[in-house]
DNA sequence: AAAAAAAGAATGAACGTTCATTTTCTATCT
DNA sequence: AGATAGAAAATGAACGTTCATTCTTTTTTT
């Protein structure tokens, strides 16, 4: 157990270290160099656990991504109403945004830039497939407007990176009262207007 | 005329190329020799333009968010009804991400990462008052939901630039239909419904 | 002919990665 | 159980490259 455990004691290190430091200064302006240094850790010891300084940054995304939606569905089940579905993932989301700020800061500056290899990405993107035939399932039932789901991901999810961008900016505060009106725009501008 | 007219052809193609190279690969992966190249000029020369690298990305941003603005205001007028204030800037702002999609997908980069010091951000900012001027109006005659503007831009005009990013990977395509659906989304997420 | 603009080559720093060596761990043997 | 040899993990220093920036020279303009 001890060496196992200390591998992966490292690697997390490593990670948790590529995190930060990319949201702080961006992928290419933070040096193997620091990232070892924060991780406690000799730069050649990164490349034990990680072929490249690409390879790192993309295992770093697969695994906050996939830390990101097993969180987003967590309380979710498929019998749920469209609605109620649709309120309880907006909200998982919201909350992760929240609480797991440096990850999903993480997430939003990888879906922006060409910062991660286009395999990668395609990895990352799977796992939002529950939320894709919940919306499905809306459009069927004529709750969801009939978009395409890169529109619908666009006003319904999207817009809360960037109040996330913001809030760590300082410009701005996300409190109860802005989540509850934030998700009332998310859910008007998706729904189907009786 | 000459030197001045050659001069300013110069610094044109520098802040071209910048912005072509800086969507391709990001700030930090794009070096000045390659801009110097792209531009038919030596690495040299950039320094008789801009100060340092950063101070050349620093004014692309600067004039790149000038031009956007101007082109989003430029037919609208502060006589018009908050409704269809919002639908012509709105259809502007759309107009100008397909038509200039260089330029809207630079500023994207921009807003999302850590690329532009934080006096040229606030500088691009204040460009986009009238727009909250609207927005004020709007709230006042209880036509616009009485949210915090960062809110309302967040679901109003933002969803625009992960279209646009999604529509330069190929994964999409932003016709007008698409362009319609968008905008009742936007306007759905921010009036107030009756 | 003097001044301004531009160029290419040179410089020094920083970076990703690798190398040679040391340290730590594990399993075997007494 | 304790000693020890061999393997695995980790390290700091070094390498080669790349890059932003500057210096010196050449070209262009006035």
């Amino acid at each position: 157990m001890a060496t196992l455990q200390k591998s992966i004691n490292k690697r997390n290190a490593l990670i948790k270290a590529t995190i930060e430091l990319v949201n702080n200064s961006g992928f290419h302006a933070t040096p193997m160099s620091k990232i070892a240094k924060m991780a406690n850790v000799s730069p050649a010891t990164i490349y034990l656990y990680f072929e490249n300084k690409q390879d790192l940054v993309n295992q770093t995304y697969i695994e906050v991504k996939a830390k990101y939606t097993t969180y987003a569905f967590a309380t979710y089940n498929t019998e749920m109403t469209v609605e109620a579905g649709f309120e309880l993932i907006w909200k998982r989301i919201a909350e992760f945004k929240l609480k797991e700020c440096e990850n999903a800061m993480f997430l939003a500056q990888c879906d922006n830039t060409p910062m991660i290899d286009e395999p990668s990405r395609q990895e990352g993107i799977k796992h939002l497939q529950p939320l894709l035939d919940l919306w499905e399932r809306g459009k069927k039932e004529g709750v969801i407007k009939p978009m395409s789901d890169y529109l619908l991901y666009a006003y319904a999810i999207n817009p809360m990176s960037f109040l996330m961008i913001a809030q760590k900016r300082g410009d701005f505060q996300l409190d109860e009262t802005h989540l509850e009106a934030a998700y009332q725009s998310a859910w008007s501008s998706i729904k189907v207007c009786k």
